[in-house]
RNA sequence: UGGGCUAUGGUGUAAUGGUAGCACAAGACAUUUUGGUCGUCUUAGUCCUGGUUCGAACCCGGGUAGCCCAACCA
C-alpha cells in the first residue's frame, strides 16, 4: 500500500516518489543511526535553470518532508570556470524559490582533508602519479569494448609518486604533465574504474582559497568524499551519474578505512541516487547553449523571460509556487521523459488564478462611443479583485462616454457564433453597463479612407449598472472589458512565444552540427523562433496596475496572466505576458 | 558490436502478484458580468514474444527500441 502525503493546500494527494520511499524505509530501518541530511551542490558557473528547480524540489524537500536538514554547497572544484557572481545569484534564486539550507559550504572546504586522503591513498597502493600525456592516457583507458591497458608508471614505487604528488601542487610542474591516478581495473566494463585521475594540475589561483592549491581534485574524488565528510546521507543526483555510482561507493568506502571506520560499514555512510532530469520540448536547457544565447544577443540577458533560467522564468511571471507545483506534477522516475511545456503553463495557472489581481487592460484598441451618455460624466465603479480570492477587495474603475476595448470584440460581420459586439448586438461592459450598437452597420461604425474602422458607436441602458436591479437582465452577449479614454495610461505589452521552433532543440542542434559541419549559433539558427517576441506599445491599462511594484501578478482581463517588469516605471509600464488564459 | 539504466492513453505519472487510476492535452455539455475558474461527460494505454501462476503492467527467459558511459568538466 503506498504511502500518501498531504501538501499544505490539502487539495491533492500523491503518492511517495521512489526516493522519498527510500528515505523513509531508510529512516524507519534506522540507517545512518537515524540521520537525514541532502544536498544541493551546484557547480557556480552559470545560472540555475528550471531543471536545478526539480533537483532544489527534491534534495530541500525530502529534507523538511522527513525532518532532516539540506546543506547548500558549491561544487567549486574548477577555478577555472567558476566565479562568485553565480554563487550569490543561485542563493538567490534558491531563497526565492522557498527554500532554506542548513549551512552553505564549499567542496574547497574540504581540500586539505583530501589531500590528506589522496596521500594516504598513495602510501596504501591505490593511487599513483602518472606522466604520460593525456592523449596517451586516453588510448591505453580503451574503449567501452575493448579493455584498457596499464600506465607504465602504475606500480612506481609509492614514495615516489607521494613526491611528484606533492611536486604536483608547488606551481613548478606544467598542466597536463603530471596527474594522479586511483589504482583501480584497466579492464573493467564500467569506465569509470580504468585508474579514474583523482587531482590535476591546474596552477589557478580558486576565489576562495587562493593560492594555496595548484593541484585540484576532480569531480568524482570529491563528491561522494564531500558528502561523507559533511555527514550526507542520501546524496541525489540526476540519471547521468548512474555510471558513477559504483565509484562513489568504492572511495567512500576507502575513506571510511582511512578514518578506521569499518564497523557497520553499510549502514552508516552516504549514498547515492539517481532521478530523470527535466527535459521540456520546445526549449534548451544546457548551460553552454544559454550561455551561447545571451552572448550572440538572441535574448537580452540570463533573465530574460523567455529563457528557461530561474532569473528568466521569474521576470516572465511565474511565481515560486506555481513552479513547484509543476515540478510535483513531472515526478521523480528514472525514465528520460520529455515533459510537455503546456503542463508547466497549466501548473503556473492554477497558481496564478488564486493569486492575480484582475485588471482591465487594452492590448489592441478601437474607440467606442456611448452616443446617449453624458458628455463629461464620469463614474467610478467597483471592481472586484479575484473573483477566486474575495479578501483581494476590489478597486474601482472610471467608467465614460468614451472608451477603448479590443479591436477584436467587434465585428461588422461576426455571425452567430461571435458572441461579441457587432451591428444589432448588445453586450456587457465589465462592472458597467449593458451596450447595443445600431442595427444599420452604417450607424454604428465610422471607417477611414482604407476602410478601417476608427470608431464604433453605441448606446448604453442607464437601468442595467452592474449592481443595479436592471443588470439581472440576460442577454444574448459576452462582456466586454474596456477602459475609458480619459482615464487610463499608455503601456508596453510584451507577449512571449517558445525560443524554438522545433520540440528538442537540442538533439536538433547536435544534429546539424554533425551533418553541417557547424558549431554554436550557426547550427542554433535554424530552429530558433523567430517570432518569440512581440512587443507591443499601441496599449492602455489602468493607472491602478500601472503604478504596481515589480513583479506583480496581474491577469489581464479574458487575455491571460501578466508580470510587471523590472524596466517599468509610473510613466512608462511595461507588462510580460506570463501565460495566455486557457482555451 | 562491452557495461549500466529504461519502456503504462498523444504527454507525464500511479498501481510491486488480485478492479489499470490521476493530471495535462484534445473534444462535448452545463453554469458564468473573464469564450477564464468551478462542474459533468467523451476519446485513448501496460513495447513484442514465450514462460511461471488460480491470477502478471508487476516475477523469469528471449527479442525490439531509447538513454547514459571512452573530459586533466561537473
Amino acid at each position: 500500500m503506498a504511502t500518501t502525503i498531504t501538501p499544505e493546500n490539502g487539495t491533492e494527494k500523491r503518492s511517495l516518489n521512489f526516493i522519498e520511499a527510500q528515505v523513509e524505509k531508510d529512516l524507519a530501518e534506522g540507517k545512518n543511526k537515524g540521520r537525514l541530511q541532502t544536498r544541493f551542490p551546484p557547480e557556480p558557473n552559470g545560472y540555475l535553470h528550471i531543471g536545478h528547480a526539480k533537483a532544489i524540489a527534491i534534495d530541500f524537500g525530502i529534507a523538511e518532508r522527513f525532518g532532516g536538514v539540506c546543506n547548500l554547497r558549491m561544487d567549486d572544484t574548477n577555478p577555472q570556470k567558476e566565479d562568485t557572481e553565480y554563487v550569490e545569484a543561485i542563493k538567490r534564486d534558491i531563497e526565492w524559490l522557498g527554500f532554506h539550507w542548513g549551512n552553505l559550504v564549499y567542496a574547497s572546504d574540504y581540500f586539505q582533508e583530501l589531500w590528506d586522503f589522496a596521500e594516504w591513498c598513495i602510501l596504501n597502493d591505490r593511487a599513483y602519479v602518472d606522466e604520460q600525456t593525456s592523449e596517451e592516457i586516453a588510448k591505453q583507458k580503451g574503449t567501452p569494448t575493448e579493455p584498457g591497458v596499464d600506465s607504465p608508471y602504475r606500480n612506481r614505487p609509492a614514495e615516489e609518486s607521494l613526491r611528484l604528488f606533492r611536486e604536483m601542487n608547488t606551481g613548478n610542474v606544467e598542466p597536463g604533465k603530471m596527474i594522479l591516478r586511483a589504482k583501480i581495473d584497466m579492464k573493467s566494463s564500467n569506465m569509470h574504474f580504468r585508474d579514474p585521475i583523482m587531482y590535476r594540475v591546474l596552477n589557478l589561483p580558486h576565489w576562495r582559497t587562493g593560492t594555496k592549491w595548484n593541484a585540484y581534485p576532480m569531480y568524482d574524488f570529491t563528491h561522494g568524499q564531500s558528502d561523507y565528510l559533511e555527514g550526507v546521507t542520501h546524496s541525489i543526483c540526476t540519471l547521468e551519474f548512474v555510471p558513477h555510482h559504483e565509484l562513489y561507493d568504492l572511495f567512500v568506502t576507502w575513506m571510511k578505512e582511512w578514518k578506521g571506520e569499518t564497523e557497520h560499514i553499510e549502514d552508516c555512510r552516504p549514498r547515492q541516487f539517481e532521478f530523470n532530469k527535466l527535459n521540456l520540448n520546445y526549449t534548451l536547457m544546457s548551460k553552454r547553449n544559454l550561455l551561447i544565447l545571451t552572448k550572440e544577443g538572441v535574448v537580452k540577458g540570463w533573465d530574460d523571460p523567455r529563457m528557461p533560467t530561474i532569473c528568466g522564468i521569474r521576470r516572465r511571471g511565474y511565481s515560486p509556487e506555481g513552479i513547484i507545483n509543476f515540478i510535483d506534477k513531472i515526478g521523480y522516475t528514472n525514465f528520460d521523459a520529455l515533459n510537455d511545456v503546456k503542463l508547466m503553463e497549466a501548473a503556473i495557472r492554477e497558481d496564478l488564478n488564486t493569486r492575480a489581481q484582475r485588471v482591465s487592460a487594452v492590448v489592441n484598441p478601437v474607440r467606442l462611443v456611448i452616443d446617449n451618455y453624458p458628455e463629461g460624466q464620469v463614474e467610478e465603479l467597483t471592481a472586484i479583485n479575484n473573483p477566486e480570492n474575495e479578501a483581494d477587495g476590489t478597486h474601482t474603475i472610471a467608467f465614460s462616454r468614451t472608451l477603448w476595448i479590443e479591436r477584436e470584440d467587434f465585428m461588422e460581420d461576426g455571425g452567430k457564433k461571435f458572441q461579441r459586439l457587432g451591428p444589432g448586438k448588445e453586450v456587457r461592459l465589465k462592472n458597467a453597463y449593458i451596450i447595443k450598437c445600431d442595427e444599420d452597420a452604417s450607424k454604428c461604425i465610422e471607417k477611414d479612407a482604407e476602410g478601417n474602422i476608427t470608431c464604433i458607436h453605441a448606446t448604453y441602458d442607464p437601468a442595467s449598472r452592474s449592481g443595479m436591479p436592471g443588470a439581472d437582465r440576460k442577454i444574448k452577449g459576452k462582456t466586454l472589458h474596456w477602459l475609458s479614454q480619459d482615464h487610463c495610461v499608455p503601456c508596453e505589452v510584451r507577449n512571449y512565444a517558445c525560443l524554438w521552433t522545433c520540440e528538442n532543440p537540442r538533439d536538433a542542434i547536435k544534429q546539424y552540427e554533425k551533418e553541417n559541419g557547424v558549431r554554436g549559433i550557426d547550427a542554433m539558427r535554424p530552429f530558433l523562433n523567430p517570432d518569440s517576441l512581440q512587443i507591443n506599445t499601441n496599449a492602455y491599462i489602468e493607472p491602478y496596475a500601472a503604478s504596481l511594484p515589480a513583479l506583480s501578478y496581474l491577469q489581464f482581463q479574458r487575455n491571460g496572466y501578466y508580470n510587471v517588469d523590472p524596466d517599468s516605471t509610473p510613466d512608462h509600464p511595461v507588462f510580460n505576458r506570463t501565460v495566455g488564459l486557457k482555451g
